[in-house]
DNA sequence: AATAATTACGAAATCGTTGCCGGGAGAGCG
DNA sequence: CGCTCTCCCGGCAACGATTTCGTAATTATT
């Protein structure tokens, strides 16, 4: 079955000529007639000829492939974010390897370690490590890679381009728009206080109770641990303590599903009993019972910005100066925060 | 900022020793001294020395990297897929290069005859083309690529692992199921009439129709051009006529989410007008309202077979024998179909 | 007509790694 | 002592493409 492959020599010994001379025909060289152009590029075509990636990645230390590093996909910020990136590297002639840290710091090291041997150009990554622990990331810029961070990001990171959306804004005008619904005593659940956007998030939401003159409840901010169990045990208890929340703010769509849940195994009213808002890219935040209102991240056009900010590091160092780009979310109110 | 890189000539200078004895020494070879292999681990230890994976598969037509190439990831079925796919090969030590079709058969094509020069030693996909359309596989195949596939499959392309769900009985027994809960007029809509799912769920719900004495209406056979106006139209029009349907049964939940608008913008009661019941792996169907009845496809497992055949094929060609394995989805009754 | 310049191609080195040899040193055996 | 054998290691040729350099043939220049 297996052919035998279709390569320089192959077509230089069909068509009697030497290898470099085919190679530099099939790259449109001045150096080669426009006669035998012509021929070389024709038997090509007839013959499909592919170059081998790797053969020339291993002179030009360029693989044309980029990483995309991201702590989970069973979330739809994640999705629509990959979609953008996708979309773009292939644009641009980049291939795109995918890898999946489940949250899990030791494995996104791991993988970023195994990255510094020149299988890809460049990475786009959305952290799982806390910021502050980020040698790995480190190694690899020494090496030369560029990286581009989008929505978790290290922002003391150096040289890097960073796309975030307004983190603290939307959750500051997220948090005072439940007030503004009447909530008096809201609750926070973060994704963690060890990651740019936990922290971000939370201090939007503090500044909003401050500013309604609203004391913080540190016992009602909630931080996940990424895991089902854990979160599902820890707003259950929130949610039904003696003197609950009326109001509770989200960080990642999971965490309101499973609120909804709670809520619904509970019957705890939404939005009579609680009003909840979260960050989210649901595409059926509106058919939800209740419809679910969001703050709804431009996912699709920051993964799109973070490969056109790799893209500019790779092609264009000169020109490249790492930059800090936000693309605003929108607050999407729906039955879930109504008074 | 660009450190020298550390490769095998590096190593084997600063050791005192010949490349190729580092290079067998870092393989664990018996042809090297315990001790030498321990200065030579401990060395490349030290200077996080990663081997040039292009090196490696330029000599050995082996490149540890599979290709995803899925129609689209705005579909929950997808997400799991691939999330099976890749947490399956990255275990077995293979990295996994997504391509995404945007269901257009000619972007697939594109892809695919790009990946005949080794960037890829064997594909994952799931169809967009056709059926009956597929030379550009045929070409992949000869070139010795092993092919699985999975949910949108090529029955009849030789050799090559099918991984599926029951579509058939899926589809019969959801039918059935919409018929004791009291639908006398079925409405389906399917993905597409030339690929292997549309085919076999349109069989599925026509032979329940048949096996309840209930005759099969071609208008009422809807058929995706997997664009959202279009489609929207499409199930508007057959939704809103005199002698409407009062069941629908959609193929992906792109569309029962369609339905759901719909429904809400003419105020037809679901599940009282108009009883509904689609292919879905939506995280959020039971939060609906109404929650969703769903068929809900075993798509992380169906992701993980794939790629386990995949590798077989690659791994142990003389054992593999390609296989059609067939994975059950799970009818989950809810409030779109209650009588 | 002699020299310079241009055109069109080929030879060879190179990227980092692997694997087939070949060979020297020492051990074991008769 | 001479032979074979094993143990370790180094040399070298690939893998496929790019690129620098060299060179023959042709054309242009004075």
């Amino acid at each position: 079955m297996n052919m035998e492959p279709i390569n320089l020599k192959k077509l230089a010994s069909l068509l009697h000529l030497s290898i470099s001379t085919v190679s530099k025909a099939l790259r449109d060289s001045h150096e080669i007639s426009a006669d035998t152009k012509k021929r070389v590029m024709d038997l090509a075509r007839e013959l499909n000829y592919e170059p081998n990636p790797y053969a020339g990645s291993l002179r030009k230390f360029k693989s044309k492939t980029i990483a995309v590093i991201v702590p989970d996909i069973i979330n739809n910020f994640f999705i629509f974010a990959i979609k953008g990136i996708q979309e773009m590297a292939h644009a641009r002639g980049y291939h795109v390897l995918i890898y999946i840290t489940n949250e899990n710091p030791e494995y996104e090291k791991d993988v970023v370690r195994h990255m510094t041997n020149g299988r890809v150009d460049g990475v786009v990554i959305s952290l799982t490590s806390p910021i502050d622990d980020t040698e790995h990331l480190q190694a690899l810029q020494e090496k030369g890679l560029p990286i581009v961070f989008f929505d978790r990001v290290a922002e003391a990171f150096g040289n890097s381009s960073i796309i975030t959306t307004n983190n603290y804004e939307s959750a500051y005008s997220g948090t005072r728009y439940l007030i503004e619904q009447g909530c008096k005593r809201i609750a926070h659940c973060q994704v963690s206080d060890k990651i740019s956007i936990g922290i971000d998030r939370l201090q939007g939401y503090k500044k909003a109770l401050e500013d309604s003159g609203i004391a913080v409840r540190p016992e009602w901010i909630l931080t996940s641990r990424k895991d089902y169990m854990h979160d599902t045990a820890l707003i259950e208890q929130t949610l039904l303590q003696k003197d609950a929340p009326d109001g509770l703010f989200t960080s990642v769509e999971t965490h309101a599903l499973i609120a909804y849940d709670i809520c619904r195994k509970h019957q705890i009213d939404i939005p009579g009993q609680l009003k909840l808002l979260s960050f989210s890219n649901m595409p059926t935040a509106h058919l939800l019972k209740p419809s679910l209102s969001t703050i709804t991240q431009p996912a699709f056009e920051i993964g799109q910005a973070a490969v056109q900010q790799l893209i500019l590091a790779l092609e264009k160092p000169a020109r490249y100066v790492p930059e800090k780009i936000n693309i605003d979310s929108i607050l999407v109110k729906r039955e879930s925060t109504a008074k």
